[in-house]
DNA sequence: GCGACAG
DNA sequence: ATCTTGTCGC
C-alpha cells in the first residue's frame, strides 16, 4: 500500500475548488464512445474515511470485463484533503485515488466512479475530474439522485429514464435489478452515455450496484481499518 | 432567507 | 461517508 501527500497548491477553499474545476472542465473529452462492456479490464475506486484522524484510504479494483474476475488491485492511504461539501466531492478523494490507480500492476481500462461524472452543478463531478488528471476513460454511477430530477423508469432490469437538470439529460437512471431502486449513471471523460450504462449493466448481474464499487468497496475499508490499526508504521505519518 | 444536497 | 444488532430470507 502507497502513502499519499496532499498535493502542492490543493484548493483550500471552496472558492478556489470551483475554480479549479472551471477551469479543468474543458479538458473532458466526450467525442468518444469508450471500450466495448464485456471488453478488457474494469476497475473499481472508492474511499473510506476516519475523520477524526483525518485518514482516507482509496481501493482501486481491476476487473476482467468480460468474467467479471478479479485481476489486481491496489490500495493507497493518506490524509483527507478536503471537507464533503456537496459539489466538491472530488478534491476529497482524488489524490488517494490516483496514487491507488497508479500503485496498480497493469491498465484499468474503464474507470468506475461511484459518484457523478457530467451529473454535476458544474458539469465536473468526480467522475469528469478523475478521468482528466488519469487520462482514463471514466463514468460515474451514483447510489442517489443528487439535486437531479428523473421519472420512475420501468420495473424491469435494463429499464431507463432520463436524469434531468431542468431539460438537460446529464445522466440515466438505470434499474440494475429488477423491481428495485435505480442507480444514477453519467458520462466522466472519454466514454458515451449508452456505453456507460452497458457497462454498469454487464457489471450488475447480482446486485444493485456495480461489482467494480462493490469490491473496491470492501477493499478500501478493510485498507483503513490495517491503516488505522495499533502498532501499523503507517499511522505515525498522518499524526504529524 | 431556507432547505436540499454524490460520498 | 459513518454511527450500529439483530433479523428475515434465499
Amino acid at each position: 500500500m502507497t502513502t499519499v501527500r496532499i498535493p502542492a497548491g490543493w484548493p483550500a477553499t471552496e472558492e478556489q475548488a470551483r475554480a479549479v474545476q472551471d477551469e479543468l472542465r474543458s479538458r473532458v473529452v466526450l467525442d468518444e464512445d469508450g471500450p466495448g462492456p464485456g471488453t478488457g479490464h474494469v476497475t473499481g475506486v472508492d474511499v473510506a474515511y476516519d475523520d477524526e484522524r483525518d485518514v482516507v484510504a482509496a481501493a482501486a479494483v481491476v476487473l476482467d470485463a468480460a468474467t467479471l474476475d478479479v485481476v489486481a488491485e491496489a490500495t493507497a492511504v493518506g490524509r483527507v484533503s478536503f471537507p464533503y461539501v456537496p459539489g466538491l466531492l472530488a478534491f476529497r478523494e482524488i489524490p488517494t485515488v490516483l496514487a491507488a490507480l497508479d500503485a496498480l500492476p497493469c491498465a484499468p481500462g474503464l474507470v468506475v466512479c461511484d459518484g457523478y461524472g457530467l451529473a454535476h452543478p458544474r458539469r465536473f463531478g468526480l467522475a469528469s475530474h478523475l478521468g482528466v488528471l488519469s487520462g482514463h476513460p471514466t463514468i460515474g454511477v451514483a447510489k442517489n439522485p443528487f439535486t437531479f430530477t428523473y421519472d420512475e423508469p420501468g420495473p424491469a432490469r435494463g429499464n431507463t429514464s432520463p436524469l434531468l437538470a431542468g431539460t438537460e439529460e446529464v445522466g440515466r437512471a438505470l434499474r440494475t435489478r429488477d423491481g428495485v431502486k435505480p442507480v444514477f449513471v453519467s458520462v466522466g471523460h472519454r466514454v458515451s452515455l449508452d456505453t456507460a450504462c452497458a457497462h454498469t449493466l454487464a457489471l450488475t448481474p447480482e446486485y444493485r450496484v456495480p461489482e467494480s464499487t462493490r469490491r473496491a468497496d470492501s477493499l478500501c475499508r478493510q485498507a483503513l481499518k490495517e491503516a488505522l490499526s495499533p502498532g501499523e508504521t503507517g499511522v505515525s505519518d498522518y499524526r504529524v
